[in-house]
DNA sequence: CGCCCTATATACCGATCGGTATGAATAGTT
DNA sequence: AACTATTCATACCGATCGGTATATAGGGCG
């Protein structure tokens, strides 16, 4: 599970662990998005001097990238794991459980991290908005053939798109990741799961 | 219609448009957001030098307030108008195409204004955050409130609560913006809107 | 020990950030 | 024409931005 740490065995010994460092920079980019995390903010959430976190990570980009894979790897798990429920309506149910349970933690930080980059984007960072949405779009298309495979199974409404259907999904998913990172309470956003797999269509 | 521009008849006359140089500023806020928007891009964008930006509005955050005034009076006004529908299944209709419309314009920047600034806050401006937050929560209640009426006439379901129908609508809303600022064609937020109105509740 | 290699800490880089001091230009008022 | 008030354009302010040069500290290895 460790991340390929070949310790080097040359040269003075790093005194910080990497994967606590990017979990700590991945923290910060969370609250503030990627150009609202300075330099300064990172090194010292990281605990570490700036030439430490380039010696390291490359630069701030890199350094996102690599919290955005810490991201997706930890935190977007139980996306790719709802897929394997056995209906349609069981993904949304996980899906939407999912959503609102990353909203609950209270050791992280609230909203997603995908639309919060998204979003953050001065001319700058252009190419780390492509990315976020690349991945995106990857897990989207993922989440449409999960509901291609259900329409074929008989389980969804005459008439009902498949990847219309995920795109109303996931936009329910981004308001409630929206509305978490707004101050919404735990209630109120567990109203929201409740109402959307009430409204969920039934054949 | 026009500001209160009480020509003051002395000194040298401004040689620009007090709202022209407005509309100009919300169009760069709303493409980069708050922090994302740099004062010379501002006034490159408005036609104005700094000092002249600064002597006609204060400061850029005072920029963001009357951008964000000026908005809501053009951009938001078909939210107050949709509570007027006579059913609430209307009121979701007029929201809905109100909110499609605004994506599928081609003169100004996609995405939400709101949706973006309430994201891209660095610590620097947890004030905008705070303000748009408030505005965004009064139009909230505003849509319970309509919410509630129509469940004391009798279209919506039992058991179902005014404020989690409203959040449901506005999650939607925001998904469909957030969508719509990620590059979603006019299509694909046409079928997230008839699949919502499809699913809406009936008694 | 001396050698090599890597990580650390400090101090600094040019560029850009939001915001302003200053003086010339342009109008109404007297 | 002289005065006053307001705007305009240029040039500048300190602070912060992301990123780095330099020198020291600390480990394996001969």
């Amino acid at each position: 599970m460790n991340s390929c740490t070949a310790t080097p065995t040359k040269g003075r010994p790093r005194e910080f662990d990497l994967d606590d460092a990017l979990a700590a920079a991945l923290r910060v980019f969370w609250r503030n998005g990627y150009e609202g995390a300075s330099m300064a903010e990172l090194t010292a959430a990281m605990g570490i001097t700036k030439p430490s976190l380039y010696a390291a990570f490359g630069n701030k980009e890199a350094l996102f990238h690599k919290a955005l894979d810490l991201y997706e790897r930890e935190k977007l798990a139980y996306v790719m794991a709802a897929l394997e429920a056995p209906t349609a309506r069981g993904v949304a149910e996980r899906l939407l459980r999912g959503a609102l349970e990353m909203q609950m933690s209270t050791c992280d930080p609230k909203g997603c991290l995908n639309v919060i980059a998204v979003n953050a984007c001065g001319a700058e960072a252009e190419g780390i908005k492509a990315e976020v949405l690349k991945r995106r779009l990857s897990s989207q298309a993922a989440l449409v053939r999960r509901f291609e495979q259900a329409k074929a199974a008989g389980e969804l409404p005459d008439g009902m798109e498949a990847c219309a259907l995920a795109r109303y999904l996931l936009a329910i998913m981004q308001g409630l990741a929206l509305q978490g990172g707004s101050g919404a309470t735990c209630q109120e956003l567990d109203q929201l799961v409740r109402i959307s797999l009430g409204l969920w269509p039934t054949r």
